[in-house]
DNA sequence: GAAATCTCTGCAATCGATTGCATGAGTTTC
DNA sequence: GAAACTCATGCAATCGATTGCAGAGATTTC
């Protein structure tokens, strides 16, 4: 009664063609490899069957999985989460699936990655996590069996894998030469987490644009934070408690912007009245909080095509991996609400009035 | 010289302990079934070669894949990302790997499960997307291949699958009488997108609360939108050109609730001094916006970990997947800064006066 | 002490597709 | 008209792990 018709195989197919499985798999991968006719007879076949190619079998044999894996730190953030996005999108158009791997870092990281290698589900690496332990990768990517691997926004310092990422430390300059065209004078940073790649380079470009405008950065006004909306609120708490306050504040990213000024306000400061904030990133809904944040932008979008296409095209052989690649994307200043010229500042400047935004 | 070492099979490790891989495989997968003595010796072999089993040949014998997939209408959007990020860490909990698939819905979807699912790359199926193809869908899950299948979030009416959801309907009555227990009278919706299942759920739900107040629902207060910010920013100018306005909005998700807030705000109105509005999710960025989002909480995290747990029970056979079912979660009224008594009643109302949120 | 039972292990088939090699028919070349 | 070549196809090995069946030896039962 209830019994199951199994899923069809190539063996069906070549049974209703009359031909032999070796032709079937050539008609489908190779057709020119078969006569007009036979091919016919076996697109027939595989439409009437309804024959769909077992991946497993597939991967066993060819030692491929026609999958990638995408080792993100967190899926929850919407920067990553858009990349991602992205990533799908090119992946699926290549006929690639994509596997993800959610916080990655940490202690079985490597173990983990290698199990994925190992156990032939994936056939490369979206990395978006430089904090994953470097000799395990090593070890993994070394000679034993190498493997296509890609960093993404991140960097791992002195590691040959190729990169693809924005252009942290002259987009962090470029944001805070817009505070300084303001006009503004006193200038703070929220930091992102300690121990990231990124934070270092979006600081030492906070320094190298201070330095060159020839102003004074405050070692207190260098606020730790992490790239989470909290760890802004928690800025913003210590920047309440400075007895000398920055008028502008460049923040490693949008999420810890919106935390700093939501803190700011809830001891009743104004952005951009009293303080100006520029962010990292434009997050979607950087255009959307009030104020609309003045920030840098990431081409995100970009970003995930760009490395998974990389990524397949290493791992298809198209290119080379053993010269490691950087590619490196700009980004874009986008002036919204978030920035004013400082309060002192209501008469026009010595120099030309900087154009006010708003 | 650069001879590459081939990754160790279980027959490399056969040969180390010195058994046959009969023994190897089962030391590993039913430990109990073999001797100590040659338990160890396998162990041992396995650290030594470094074995890791491959699931290619482990998917092909057993036809299963240790997978599952998660099919999404946006992963950008990061209320699913947070889902996902709970789906992630159940299923990697239990030893599944997560493929995503994003932008489900539309021309090929139901030709795009079936291949995911006849090629055995995927054991199973999250499906948030309630506006795939449902007969394609039936056609998969009927009779000749039935496979497991669980509908996040949405629901498809009349089908027979497992779902696991929130309480839209109750949550919308909730929210609702929230803005009527402040003295709101006049109270208008922006709607989810056209031809969505929750669309109709809160909707009917705000219905419901407004005709239980005794309350009219003018047509015209009932706004167009989708579950997307420039959607709310749209509403938001409908809103404007009505001549006789709500004073509160029940907006059926938070980026419309902000996006509208946004609008609002760039035609001169205020929230809540002028408008109170309601969102619904409690995204991360709801507490942050200003004024904070008052909002009905989903158990986000929740929803994707009883989701993933629920799915890999029935594809573990733990769970009867022929009687379908229903779970429902329930939101939580989280109350911020967007709702307030209406502007006309700053004068204590008839009743007892309602607590003044914020 | 023979029979029954249990424990541990190995043999070999199996999952489904791919592919190197062989074959036979047809075509071209000199 | 024989040799050389091309083309379309089939045979059978192969990828690596799992598992039904069977056998050897140890242990228990009556």
């Amino acid at each position: 009664m209830n019994l199951v018709k199994k899923t069809p195989t190539i063996q069906d197919v070549a049974r209703f063609a009359r031909v032999s499985t070796a032709t079937v798999s050539r008609a489908l991968s190779s057709p020119e490899r078969v006569s007009e006719a036979t091919r016919d007879r076996i697109s027939e076949a595989v439409r009437v069957t309804g024959y769909t190619p077992n991946q497993s079998a597939r991967s066993l044999r060819q030692k491929t999985a026609r999958t990638i894996l995408v080792a993100l730190p967190d899926i929850g953030n919407p920067f990553f989460s858009v990349i991602l996005d992205a990533v799908e999108r090119e992946a699926a158009a290549r006929g690639y699936g994509v596997l993800v791997a959610n916080r990655f870092a940490g202690g079985d990281s490597g173990v983990r990655m290698r199990d994925y290698f190992m156990s032939n589900r994936v056939d490369g690496l979206l990395l978006f996590d430089g904090s994953v332990d470097l000799e395990q990768l090593m070890m993994l990517t070394g000679e034993p069996t190498p493997f296509p691997l890609i960093v993404v926004c991140e960097e791992i310092p002195n590691a040959p894998f190729h990169t693809v990422k924005t252009d942290n430390g002259y987009a962090a300059e470029r944001a805070t030469r817009h505070l300084i065209e303001l006009g503004h004078r006193r200038i703070g940073h929220v930091r992102g987490p300690q121990g990231n790649v990124l934070t270092v380079e979006r600081e030492s470009g906070f320094l190298r644009a201070m330095q060159a405008a020839g102003l004074d950065v405050r070692p207190e006004w260098m606020l730790p934070g992490a790239f989470e909306m909290e760890a802004g609120v928690i800025a913003a708490q210590h920047f309440m408690r400075l007895a000398d306050r920055p008028t502008a504040i460049f923040a490693a990213n949008d999420e810890s912007a919106i935390g700093f000024i939501s803190g700011m306000r809830q001891h009743g400061l104004d952005c951009p009245d009293d303080v100006s904030v520029v962010g990292f990133d434009d997050l979607a809904l950087a255009a959307h909080v009030w104020p609309p944040l003045t920030t840098m932008r990431q081409p995100r979008a970009a970003l995930g095509r760009i490395a998974a296409g990389a990524l397949i095209d290493v791992i298809e052989g198209e290119r080379n991996s053993r010269v490691p690649m950087h590619m490196v994307l700009s980004s874009e200043m986008i002036v919204r609400g978030s920035t004013a010229r400082p309060p002192a500042l209501t008469a026009p400047l010595a120099e030309p009035p900087a154009l006010v935004a708003r």
